[in-house]
DNA sequence: TTTCGCTATGGTATGGGTAACATGATACGC
DNA sequence: GCGTATCATGTTACCCATACCATAGCGAAA
């Protein structure tokens, strides 16, 4: 492969001449400008990166970190990252950690022996030692959707709580009483916030403690089969299911329907997170849209002022608004 | 950020023996491995792979090249790209060109800057171009999924003609004789191969030359939704819809439901492409299911052994068979 | 005429890890 | 006692692009 002395040598010039050809950082004759513009396109030559990478400690690389690659909210949050990374002159890593504590660690001691300029990372777990450990190296991060507790870290996040708190409100002006939220893991933060965006609602609403029933899963359509099949053997049955996410609401569905029951006439249904309008034939599901392309957005441009070096702004904590949608799932007024 | 010299200060030996010690190629005494394993851990030592990447023209680094991130097919392949490049110590990294030529070489480009170790690309056009720019850097490439004429490169690809020949026959056995085809672009072999299976078992049906009817379009659910609506004004009415893929086919469903034109009842459909499991409700489409994950593996297996320096080894074409799978939305049999 | 600024080009050092080569020390066999 | 194998550690050079400093010609202002 030509280096830049080999485009040198053919345009008889020195190297750092060819290297202001390329970046147009000085002056350069028309003359010698032609001769190794012609040497370059003879050699097709590609500058290697790699060489002002080490001397300058910058790769203009930036690495997004997500807990599942077939979730559509996270591949359109990585397009919001995209969007401003390539606006600037980065390029981005795309790492999937499948909620795997274990896969996290490996992808981040790879970022760090790449020497990434940033990280915006969804955390597997609610643990501060990924970001200790990214922070040791003076790297950059900001934590995309998820809190972690006692961290001073730049978070840039959806209002869960308050997303929870509308869909539940909602289903209780519909007259619901007996509302079951499927949750996810206790160990992510969003979960936690979901049930207490409904628990708040609830406890507003008046409504006797008892009222609320959790179940703890996690956020895949297979345990939304799982924990519907499990409650659908309660009695009083739940006029209501709240699903703590996208993936969720389908396994609910598929276990309602296994079983005859439909949805909104026998159980109505809200969730977290909308169905991407590619897949879905009918918009159907009551949800909680998050604004995923723009959290990525926001993420990215926090990560990029931090990269150019404001670090004694203190860190920043973004939530940004959910967006209720009323659809055919969570149905009409029920009689009480 | 801590070197390899400040550790070997640290320790009290030279730089060279700390590499001894992280990568284990030589000896090093109980005693100095231990004096080096602590200073890593003082100073939280991170090795820069910039370096050797430098040194030794080796990034240990792939690309997968894709032309859609929100379509799950190709999600699917790049989690088989990473299965087999992660046991080989390589990283990945993704690419979403969006079918866009442009985008495309752009990024070819910036991975070319980084000398990446290897090339999977889906190729946004027909083109022999960036073909030719990434033979012209002497980087390995493997293309995947799409055929370009005229160029000898190794390819792994679902077999698209004879999957598109069964769903076909599949109608034609059901009694359908007005089958539309709703095509992908013109430009992209995976369309053009569809059609020829469509085209193929119309012929060996001996079903007259006039039965064949192909509208053009690309892979997305607007183009599947407006294909549609142009068909449904033809007279005779097709009994029955080929849709090229996924994405096609819920826009051919959400144009009919539109309508109030019932699946299968009133038009029977089939697609390319299966829908993930977690987003549809109930298995529905009768699909011709692509081999993904084992596209992408194969791709990568075939990539890293060009890597490895077998280049005289003649270029391979791997078609893997698809698998078509029966469900309610291509109907029972019909009168004639 | 001298000084200054602009144009145009080049030499050298730098960054971090490690292959290749070099240097000792110890141990063992004959 | 000497050659040889093994263990243990170190020195130097290298990969590539470019910031920094240096050089020199030329025209214009002082």
């Amino acid at each position: 492969m030509p280096t830049i002395r080999d485009v040198a040598k053919l345009a008889g010039v020195a190297p750092i001449t060819v290297s202001r050809v390329i970046n147009d950082t000085s002056y350069v004759s028309q003359e010698t400008r032609g001769r190794v513009e012609s040497a370059i396109e003879e050699l097709g030559y590609v500058p290697n990166m790699l060489g002002p990478s080490l001397r300058f400690q910058q790769t203009l690389t930036l690495a997004v970190v997500i807990t599942d690659i077939t979730n559509p909210f996270w591949t359109t949050v990585t397009r919001g990252v995209e969007d401003i990374a390539q606006a600037n002159g980065y390029s981005t890593i795309l790492c999937n950690t499948d909620e795997s504590d274990e896969k996290q660690d490996q992808y981040l001691h790879m970022l760090l022996r790449r020497r990434i300029d940033g990280i915006l990372l969804v955390p597997a777990c609610s643990d501060a030692k990924p970001i200790e450990l990214i922070r040791k190296q003076a790297i950059p991060v900001v934590v995309l959707d998820r809190r972690i507790p006692d961290v001073d870290v730049d978070i840039v996040r959806a209002d869960s709580e308050a997303g929870a708190y509308q869909l539940t409100q909602h289903l209780i002006s519909l007259g619901h009483r007996n509302i079951m939220m499927l949750a996810g893991p206790k160990s992510v933060s969003t979960s936690v916030d979901r049930v207490d965006g409904y628990q708040n609602a609830l406890r507003e609403a008046n409504l006797p403690e008892n009222t609320s029933h959790v179940v703890w899963g996690n956020y895949s359509q297979e345990a939304g089969y799982q924990m519907t099949q499990e409650v659908l053997t309660l009695t009083p049955r739940p006029t209501a299911i709240f699903a703590a996410n996208n993936f969720v609401a389908v396994g609910v569905m598929q276990a309602l329907q296994e079983q005859g029951i439909r949805v909104p006439q026998d159980i109505a249904l809200v969730a977290f997170d909308d169905l991407p309008s590619t897949f879905t034939i009918t918009p159907f599901f009551t949800v909680a849209r998050q604004p995923a392309r723009e959290m990525g957005q926001r993420a990215t441009q926090l990560l990029l002022e931090r990269i150019k070096g404001a670090s004694d702004v203190p860190c920043q904590h973004v939530i940004l608004p959910t967006q209720v949608i009323i659809r055919a799932s969570s149905g009409e007024r029920i009689a009480a």
